[in-house]
DNA sequence: ATCATCATTGTTTTT
DNA sequence: CAATGATGAT
């Protein structure tokens, strides 16, 4: 950790123009990204302040950053931006949202609400629902392109393209309306306020004199613009990444942005790190071949020193019962046999519905395991609807809590009326529930919608000042019945038991309220600091999650496991149709499912086992499996099979749909 | 109009 | 085999 290699030293040390740094799966590129802050801060003369480092998830910045902080003394690193593209983006709207034509205290919408935004447009425009799953593609991939509403509209090839560049449209001037913002404007208005206003992207420049960004891979075309805006003349910048291990082109990634660099510096320096630190040979070796078999640009060979290792193991078993019973029963006797804690060991998996039967698995042996990825309490809509209230209580200029709160349960107030709201507000310049019970607002509304939003708002004064003068728990249990927040849970449950257990966690938040506030020694603590606590831990729920958790078997996606790391590693359904996705071979995107098996692969430092079922229970139905492509395709002599021995090979034989891989394979052993 | 039962439908991956 | 949507009875 301490002492950098060659490759890695030249990396941190150039500073004489662009640079583009090819890291290999555990080559030690965040020690690079960090070590380089530091070079630059105490052998370069740049200030901290002038640095930003950009990463694509909020765990990678906070690994980053607690490791920048151990390198340089506390002043060094003030006023160092390690943040994620979509942080640096809301903090570049918050600092100029009036250039864009927003309020200040912008809302951020999240996924829910976007969804639910357009199906309301999508019944008043039209009164079809196409989906909005649908829609939200298009208009998802339109701002990732940077392509605007009017071109969208413009350039639609169909129909479909038609409708959703419509409601794309109305989608885009409802959220402005709403001032709000969705998660791709987050770095779209950026771009775009950057390319209309040269002496604000003048100041940025200014204030950025070296960028870094992380997993370059993953950036999509206008998070590629908006460092080549913020980069700017200047040309000081490093990044670092991968093209084997991109796996996000389906949500917009272009690892082809590595190339695209080339032809955008001339001057770009390349520094390829292939030095692993993390797993034995045996499997980069299997890595290595695996990934040759994908076309490239840069050629890359991983190595490591950590000793040849034991083989991969392939186990086959009789279907996906027997798998995961197998998976948990081998990782129960290998930590009572080794007392290898249980977080040494991880499963992955290709979709989050394979987690269930594992879960079941481990549930049955009473092993501890960590499920990442699933809805989190906080997440879930009730609790967010709960906070939102409460938000609303302790800030009432909390427009989004407003937003969300508004209709919950259905007020009959309309989007129309909120548009109105909206504008007036911010002529106003004041918040959207400061304005709903205003005089003047009954001038540019129908007396009836007015009446509604006044009515909402002395309601809602009243639970305050209920909250304030009495039992606030009282208060905040009584406004839940008042909404009747029970009724409207079952009203858009699918079922009884679904929102029985939607309301155990409203009233666990309430108590989780009330025990914030008995825990008060000092009995100072009003109800806002109590909420406050609440929202605080809200967003800090990631972190703790992870805390958490800590001791179990970690399970996983493929996906989410990029960056990790663990001693051992299982991936289970490594299966025709599942490891190489049924759609991706459908929509011939097996590279990227062969990126997606190295990643998996390149996690493990010791162990790796590979399983599959020869027969697996689908829509209620057993099906035959066949073995995964990607196991004809790793080297025979440092595999071993386990399990059942009917010769795979003529199963592969059987499989008339990829011949020529099989062919390929063959020819290379 | 609302609810219950029936039929159909489909399963990547997520900042 | 769910979970979601359509259809029919009350």
């Amino acid at each position: 950790m301490s002492r950098l290699n060659p490759r890695q030293q030249e990396a941190v040390n150039y500073v004489g123009g662009p640079l583009l740094v090819l890291a290999g799966a555990g080559s030690g590129k965040t020690s690079v990204i960090t070590r380089k802050i530091a070079y630059l801060v105490q052998h370069c003369g740049i200030q901290a302040r002038h640095i930003v480092a950009m990463t694509f998830t909020n765990k990678a910045a906070r690994e980053m950053k607690e490791r920048v902080g151990s390198l340089l003394k506390g002043a060094e690193a003030r006023g160092l931006t390690v943040s994620t593209f979509h942080n640096l983006g809301m903090n570049i709207i918050r600092k100029e949202y009036a250039r864009m034509g927003y309020k200040p205290g912008f809302s951020i919408f999240d996924d829910g609400d976007i969804k639910a935004l357009l199906t309301d447009i999508m019944q008043k425009e039209y009164s079809g629902d196409d989906g909005a799953d649908e829609i939200k593609n298009y208009i998802d991939s339109w701002k990732n392109d940077l392509i605007l509403p009017d071109e969208a509209l413009a350039n639609a090839r169909n129909p479909k393209e038609q409708t959703a560049a419509i409601v794309y449209l109305h989608y885009q001037r409802t959220l402005k309306a709403y001032n709000a913002v969705d998660f791709n404007d987050l770095i779209l208005l950026p771009v775009k306020l950057f390319q209309e206003h040269a002496d604000i992207l003048e100041k940025w420049q200014n204030r950025i004199r070296y960028l870094l960004v992380d997993e370059y891979q993953d950036t999509n075309a206008s998070q590629y613009l908006l460092v080549k805006l913020l980069v700017g003349m200047r040309n000081q910048f490093t990044v670092v990444g991968d093209d084997d291990q991109s796996i996000y082109a389906w949500r917009g990634a272009r690892p082809e942005n590595l190339m695209l660099l080339k032809e955008d510096y001339p001057s770009l320096k390349v520094v390829m790190l292939e030095q692993n630190y993390r797993s034995t040979s045996r499997i980069l070796k299997c890595a290595n071949i695996l990934i040759a078999n994908n076309p490239h640009v840069f050629e890359k060979q991983l190595w490591s020193e950590m000793g040849h290792g034991d083989e991969i193991r392939v186990i086959r078993t009789r279907n996906e019962d027997a798998e995961c019973e197998r998976v948990a029963l081998e990782i129960l006797t290998e930590h009572l046999r080794t007392q290898r804690p249980y977080s040494d060991f991880a499963i992955l998996y290709r979709g989050n519905y394979q987690a269930k039967l594992m879960e079941l698995k481990l549930q049955h042996h009473q092993i501890p395991y960590r499920l990442s990825g699933g809805t989190s309490f906080f997440a879930r809509q009730e609790v967010k609807d709960l906070m939102s209230y409460f938000r609303l209580l302790v800030n009432p200029d909390d427009d989004n809590a407003f937003l969300r709160v508004i209709n919950v349960p259905r007020r009959e107030i309309g989007s129309t009326t909120l548009e109105k709201l909206g504008n007036y507000a911010s002529e106003r310049g004041i918040s959207m529930y400061a304005a709903a019970d205003e005089i003047g607002l009954g001038a540019h509304l129908d007396s009836r919608y007015a009446e509604r939003l006044s009515r909402f708002k002395r309601w809602m004064d009243n639970v305050r000042q209920q909250c304030a003068q009495n039992d606030p728990i009282a208060a905040i249990r009584s406004m839940v019945m008042d909404i009747d927040y029970e009724n409207w849970l079952r009203q858009n449950a699918s079922s009884d038991k679904v929102a029985d257990a939607r309301m155990g966690n409203v009233w666990f938040l309430v108590d989780a309220l009330k025990s914030t506030l008995d825990k008060d020694e000092d009995g100072d603590m009003t109800i806002e600091d109590a909420i406050g606590k609440l929202v605080l831990r809200d967003m800090l729920e990631r972190q703790q999650e992870e805390e958490e958790g800590a001791e179990g078997v970690q399970m996983m996606t493929m996906h989410a496991s990029k960056g990790l790391e663990f001693p051992s590693v299982y991936i289970i359904g490594f299966e025709e149709e599942i490891l190489p996705h049924r759609s991706s071979i459908e929509a011939d995107t097996i590279e990227e499912e062969r990126r997606l098996a190295y990643v998996g692969i390149t996690r493990a430092k010791r162990n790796l086992a590979l399983t599959f079922a020869a027969k697996r229970k689908q829509y209620g139905e057993v099906i035959d499996c066949t073995p995964s492509r990607f196991l004809d395709e790793l080297p025979p002599e440092d595999l071993v099979w386990e399990g059942q021995e009917d010769a795979p090979v003529e199963v592969k034989a059987a499989r008339g749909n990829d011949a020529l891989a099989a062919m390929r394979a063959m020819l290379k052993r």
